[in-house]
DNA sequence: GAAGTATACTTAACATGTTAACTGAATTCA
DNA sequence: TGAATTCAGTTAACATGTTAAGTATACTTC
């Protein structure tokens, strides 16, 4: 708008590459999540971490690695602040002495209870302003872009039709 | 595809947040561009800083923090590391002592125009495989969803009518 | 059933992300 | 002009990203 003279077809003039595009989003949109957690004493992750065991009541650190789209390291980290934070217990699974299981605390549960309503308000005001139809048509696309590039590349786990 | 039972309008079921789908499409973009930069000896974040300097010639950290969308403390941290591998020389802007101004060395350059090929060659292959229609249309719909947000919490840099 | 291999993490090392405090140089203004 | 303020970068401290190596347990196979 401002400069009126756009190429026809930049897609990318070698200074907006689409990584960058999709993280100046992701940005956007974190600059808004980010205060409201800190508030809670949360980072980012720790929440998705926790966002995670909510739901399952009781899940190893493969599964959580998986559900919060986390790198074994950064969870190991991530969980051991946790614990250190009583938000969280680790057990090991009685079958299987290699996997550690992990549930959240009364004070862990509590906690997500107190921040989940602050990020469904967060999310209402995207939808709001962005408008429900784009974000699906957002959601819709980049799902169907990394499920396109993943089997060229992707992550080695939950590649199960390959043998 | 696989489930075939999905809810119709779920956008949300509180693990699939949109800062993580954003991050999804990220990483596996990113998963194809890494090992190549990484053949160079270059992480994304130098190479995003080598690509706004061969589009300048000269230009102050302020503005390359702009264009690499890098914070400054992560752009200082590269460019100590850029400036001792001889790929980037610092000086003081003659008009304010306080601003440093940076260009790429002949290695820098040599090394952009190595690496530069490898990275449109990757492009090309998602253009490929995604296809270009959807490609822009997924470039148009992250613009406007970052230009919406932007303005109740942006940076604090390229807002000039807000006054 | 012992060697070999795979699995589920954990550690280590280095690079970046994030926030806050800090330094020095320009600007403003009384 | 000199104190107060703003601005450009840097440093510091802690958390995470990324890759490679390490450790212990489970599985496989001969």
């Amino acid at each position: 708008m401002a400069k009126g003279k756009e190429r026809a077809a930049p897609l990318r003039d070698f200074e907006h590459s689409l990584p960058m595009e999709l993280l100046k989003a992701r940005e956007s949109a974190m600059a808004r999540f980010r205060p409201m957690l800190r508030d809670h004493g949360l980072t980012e992750q720790q929440w998705r971490v926790i966002r995670a065991l909510a739901a399952l009541e009781s899940v190893d650190a493969g599964e959580l690695a998986r559900r919060s789209f986390l790198l074994a390291p950064s969870l190991t980290r991530i969980l051991q602040h946790l614990e250190s934070e009583k938000l969280v217990t680790r057990s090991a699974d009685a079958n299987d002495q290699r996997r550690a299981v992990f549930k959240l605390t009364s004070s862990g549960k509590q906690l997500f209870s107190k921040v989940a309503p602050d990020s469904e308000a967060l999310y209402a005001d995207i939808e709001c302003e962005f408008g429900v139809h784009k974000l699906e048509s957002l959601y819709a696309l980049l799902a169907e872009f990394y499920q396109t590039l993943a089997p060229a590349a992707a992550a080695p786990e939950d590649r199960s039709a390959t043998a």
